[in-house]
DNA sequence: CTGAAAGCGCTTACAG
DNA sequence: CTGAAAGCGCTTACAG
């Protein structure tokens, strides 16, 4: 049985609006009297209901955040971890979910945090699906990297394009002529990043497109067989873990990385710095991303939507003929 | 704004109570005076709101999870997402928070989370800590993997004392005679692990404890100089990302692996079934410990604290010294 | 400095 | 079948 603020004021002898006073410190109170309430919250372990003080104050100081669904790869962990930790530091309370499979599972998700939730913040979204609904929900929603094309909410991207141009662009300057990106369909960001760069290059070389349905080691290490099919002599996965699945087939097969494929990733998961070789990848700008996102939950509603864009960093290591080992530069300062 | 219960009754010109009924579908009301009521809601968009739902029925449907500070490891992130969809299934919802640095801090979240939350999971702990100071707080704890030794509370253990003698069992059995164990120094159960399988051992095997600060990447390359000066031939690293931090070691060392030392690891992060040589682990029953958990979060708060210990699994790899391909084996099924 | 009242938005009894 | 009242636990005005 909790106790309440109305047991410990009976308790104290005053008013529960004396006995309030006196637990919060906003206004006056005798100094005795306050002793004798604080005395009373202790004996009954009081602790004050924010539930109730969040109806009242019509603000739950509670943030929805949505994640992928299969959550493993690490890139996104770090996300959902940092979020927390600087929305905490906000005061706020994180509450998290999954993306369902439907738009209706969503929506029911939706209204059963109404009321509970101040805003929630998309790291998935179903590109495929409307955003029409969202808007009749007393709900602020932020998309963060969900590609969105709806300009009627704040949305925060990493400049996908440009990360993976450089990637690809430097492949090209290793003097690679066949290049190949592995990845999933709807990553309209990495598509144009990967026909830009190749835009750039010279007259030799050619290149193709390999499509992944997942993202994971599995995924690629299964796309060996078409790399080796295309004679690819260097690579680009969508993300870090596919291209080391691929070192695995690689090994299995023995391909040399980089000496005959070159092979670049994306999201820089921490096992790609200690990969042999060290995989070159592009990181996310987390902490722009998670600070500005912060920002515009702690913000008022009132202010225009926007969409904000994060330059990505090529991180270059080994696997495309590097001979520096990029763990000590990394961890060596 | 939010449109409330009563601004549908007053539209539908019904009482806040026929309102509710015709909305929530309990209790009998007229077919007409239910379509005007529906009716009425659609077009104000009302979505109930569920922290006043909560408040009145003093159940807020919120579990909170504590997981570890520095959210990287895949198979704790693996869990807080099956922990996340298990407690959807069961129409709860998971507040998630990063267990703080100190125990006030820790005291502060959780009065902060008061009425909010009806039980913790706590994925992570300090075992220097006090758990007295729970027990004045409305909130039901359960501890996951915390290895806390108060009874007064339900508690699910891996057995990773059987998981980790499983494993050095295995370095014996592959005829190794300097075994090396690297981890942190608070981990009791793994201790225990290392230092049962080798009671079994042979006379001639000499074995060693190499305490580590983190449970990283960079902590297994870091012990690479420490294994080595040991001269040990077979090495049990507390977590998967360690054992793959010292396989950077022993490549730039140029120390085969397994052929000069045998390695194991604890997680069974996917990156270990693509590792070249892939990595002999030791699994978490994370399936039979969320379900546990779930069935205790939805259990009357009045059950007996009870320690329930599941099994871990042994997964054997290439890493000391079989020549099949775990890879095929696990995903060619 | 202190208290009685009203209300956040809903639901749970209780009368009609 | 329907409505007026009370209450979840707190806070925000408003009187004294």
């Amino acid at each position: 049985m909790a106790a309440t603020l109305k047991m410990v004021a009976e308790k104290a002898g005053v008013s529960i609006r004396t006995a309030g006073r006196a637990l919060s410190g906003t206004g006056p109170v005798k100094a005795e009297v306050a002793r004798r309430v604080l005395t009373a919250a202790r004996e009954l372990h009081y602790v004050p209901n924010a539930a109730a003080r969040s109806l009242k104050q019509r603000a739950s100081r509670i943030v929805g955040v949505i994640c992928e669904t299969n959550l493993q790869n690490e890139c996104g962990v770090r996300r959902i971890s940092l979020l927390e930790g600087a929305l905490r530091n906000a005061g706020r309370h994180t509450l998290l979910g999954a993306l369902p499979e439907t738009e209706e599972k969503l929506g029911k998700l939706l209204r059963s945090w109404t009321g509970i939730v101040e805003s929630v913040i998309f790291l998935a979204w179903n590109r495929a699906w409307n955003t029409e609904k969202l808007h009749s929900l007393p709900i602020r929603f932020l998309f963060i990297d969900c590609e969105l094309e709806c300009a009627k909410f704040d949305r925060l991207e990493t400049d996908r394009t440009s990360g993976v141009a450089a990637a690809v662009t430097e492949l090209l300057r290793a003097g690679r002529k066949r290049i190949a990106r592995v990845g999933t369909d709807n990553a309209a960001g990495r598509r144009a990043g990967f026909e830009k760069a190749l835009g750039g290059a010279s007259p030799g070389v050619a290149s193709t497109f390999i499509v992944s349905n997942g993202l994971e080691f599995a995924d690629g290490f299964a796309a060996g067989g078409a790399l080796e099919e295309f004679g690819a002599d260097a690579v680009f996965f969508d993300t870090d873990r596919m291209a080391l699945g691929f070192y695995r087939y690689a090994s299995e097969k023995g391909i040399s990385i980089p000496g005959e494929i070159a092979v670049a990733g994306f999201d820089d998961d921490a096992a790609g710095a200690f990969a042999i070789p060290a995989l070159t990848t592009v990181a996310h700008p987390l902490a722009e991303t998670i600070e500005r996102a912060v920002e515009k939950v702690l913000a008022p509603a009132e202010s225009e939507p926007e969409l904000i864009v994060y330059p990505a960093r090529l991180i270059r290591r080994e696997s495309i003929g590097s001979a520096t080992n990029p763990y000590q530069q990394e961890t060596g300062k």
